[in-house]
DNA sequence: TTATTATGGTAATAGTTTGTTAATTATTAT
DNA sequence: ATAATAATTAACAAACTATTACCATAATAA
């Protein structure tokens, strides 16, 4: 299995910190951060990251600095430094490409630039993201316009009230659906059918899906987990 | 558990998406984004937003039948929805309520009109804004949509009237609670059951928790401290 | 059409978990 | 020390869910 990528952050500022995350965790990237040059050695160490994006102007260790220490240490030798800085901080572009950046980003950035140039990078770095589904629920997969539920791979058909149960239930994994919740959103609100109907279609889901997504809460409803 | 309301924007322009993701930020909200209408159905699916704000115009498929579409979705079918539009499409804003909009914006909109107006809507929407902060409770973390506490990172599945209890006492921690209140609010006014029955289920709770949790304020009640 | 199969729902019952009580012991306050 | 209150345990009852078999109806194929 192809690892998702990795990517450590390094800035000081919190908001920045949590641009970045937003926006690159929406593309899928797995995201660390570090909020100084010394917390961001840790975590490389620790976590091996495929690209690390840092700032310049840090307080303590500046960004400079810190790339030129992890540049030191075993394994991250060939680790994707870039950085990142205000616009017109010239010399430290200079002085980033010396300590080994590879790509040298300005603030503020738009977030379609941001990503299409973190792309770029990691092209040039052979590292390929894996497109990570997100709508992959733990080896279940929903096709709503194809009324298809894959497992592993495998289609199952499965009638339209289970579908329509998973689907409510998968909307929002974790979150325990009341029994009349169910019955409004999947039967509707004026059908009026007993409880043990979703008894028994949760049986057949589980039948169908293995025991371990759908889970009972006792007195209060099912949730989905993964 | 009070969730941050998530907000999901959907604009084909880049900067109007930005505009409104900005401005919304600042006020505490979870901000998604979407740039067309498959993509916000997507997104909408992933998400479950509490207020989905979408352009009128945009290519493909427009916000009218973007809307018209998540409508259909269950567990979106109640969310709130809020067409955002250049001033003077008259047609849409009919178009739009018929579909189930909610509020109706027009373009161009000064960020505090917005923001007032994105508040006003939540409200009639029942939806608050609670900035409260998950902060865990000495280690404890109490997830009232999965029914679950979670102890260091392991998830307890309460029974129900433990799970009540708990949520009770550490809604706010420090207090001590009667066993009159409790049992009013726990089991409800009309209810009768012993006082031992309290005792037990905090024996119970307690065995999980550790001891530490629930404190005894000898001949008063019960109270919960981290 | 008719036969066949798939689906959705019910009812009965078995099984499990949860809630309550009662009895006993331990603790605390006065 | 005594009385009041709480902790603890185990047993029992109640509540709730799982499972199975079965029937009606709808969809599908012959």
């Amino acid at each position: 299995m192809s690892d998702v990528v990795k990517i450590l952050l390094v800035d000081d500022e919190a908001d920045i910190l949590e641009f970045l995350s937003y926006n690159l965790k929406k593309e899928g990237y797995d995201i660390y951060t570090a909020t100084n040059g010394k917390q961001a050695i840790e975590m490389a160490k620790k976590v091996s990251p495929h690209l690390i994006i840092l700032d310049v102007m840090m307080p303590d260790m500046d960004g400079i600095e810190t790339c030129r220490e992890i540049r030191t240490l075993p394994g991250l030798k060939d680790v994707l430094i870039a950085f990142l800085t205000a616009r017109n901080e010239d010399y430290s572009q200079i002085a980033g490409f010396e300590v080994g950046a590879d790509d040298y980003i300005n603030k503020p950035i738009k977030p379609r630039v941001l990503v299409s140039r973190i792309k770029a990078l990691l092209r040039r770095g052979n590292i390929e993201q894996v497109v990570v589904d997100k709508s992959d629920l733990g080896g279940i997969k929903i096709d709503r316009e194809g009324f298809v539920v894959v497992k592993d791979g495998k289609a199952l058909n499965l009638p339209k009230k289970e579908f329509e149960l998973l689907e409510l239930l998968a909307s929002k994994p974790g979150k325990v659906f009341t029994r009349e919740v169910i019955l409004d959103s999947v039967w509707g609100g004026d059908v009026v059918v007993g409880d043990r109907t979703i008894d028994v279609h949760v049986r057949k889901l589980r039948e169908k899906l293995g025991d371990d997504y759908i889970k009972t809460v006792k007195g209060v409803g099912y949730k989905f987990e993964f």
